[in-house]
DNA sequence: TCTTGACATAGAGTTTACTCTACATTGTAT
DNA sequence: ATACAATGTAGAGTAAACTCTATGTCAAGA
């Protein structure tokens, strides 16, 4: 299947400007039709959900760029890609890891509320 | 103990210039000494690292303030408060979610790219 | 044919959270 | 007494990641 960039925005979830911004930074690059319109591909599709996966782990643009120039050097950079995920696989295990943390810290303080609330009675 | 605003940025491990930008954002307001300089307090110091576990947690800086807000109108507000925090733990607790959804999917592409370069013999 | 709506580009504007600059004061060591 | 380092204020500048505006093109329905 093919989308227009109207349809490939209800599908992604991102606005048209930003996948507009994103193909400007070399994210997304989906062909184009006779008239110059962007066609994007159910490969765009797949690969832009795993930007989204990225990002959302908190990866910044200018990696998710890098990345994204690796794999537009096809299957000889599998080795770099793979490196680069595996060190992004740490960084997220660092982040669960001390997320974990502060909500242990919080949970604390809402208990310390808790008490405090009920010791001055204004529950 | 005190701190001028020199020895806290040390302390909290945030600039000197973060520091003024949070005071005049309303989230730190430490005392001043006879000649206009800020005096930090342990008390100060507490909060602060308590504002920075916030702030790591994505809440976004509007949201500590209101906490804040809160906090400087004292003890008449707990139970405001802990809701805050009892929502923020939700939200907490979601975005551990998310990233250990991420984490599989990212291992599993891992596992892939493995495959592939076992594969191809790229080794 | 005319108009409308989706799309195109280039570039300006926005938001968040700092971070820095310019310039004036003040406390401390020599 | 003087230099110099730390601090003060006000306001400008920065970085990231969008988001919007202005203006133009083009295919399809009334």
């Amino acid at each position: 299947m093919e989308y227009s960039i109207g349809e490939f925005s209800r599908l992604t979830n991102l606005g048209i400007h930003t996948l507009r911004y994103y193909e400007h930074e070399n994210l997304i690059t989906p062909k184009r039709n006779s008239s110059n319109r962007r066609c994007y591909s159910d490969k765009d599709l797949a690969w832009t959900y795993f930007i989204k996966r990225l990002k959302d782990t908190g990866m910044p643009i200018k990696e998710i760029q890098r990345y994204a120039e690796l794999r537009a050097e096809g299957s000889l950079t599998l080795n770099e890609r793979m490196e680069m995920l595996t060190v992004h696989r740490e960084s997220l295990n660092e982040q669960i890891k001390v997320l974990q943390e502060h909500m242990a810290k919080l949970d604390d303080k809402i208990d310390f509320y808790r008490q405090e609330i009920e010791r001055t009675s204004l529950k």
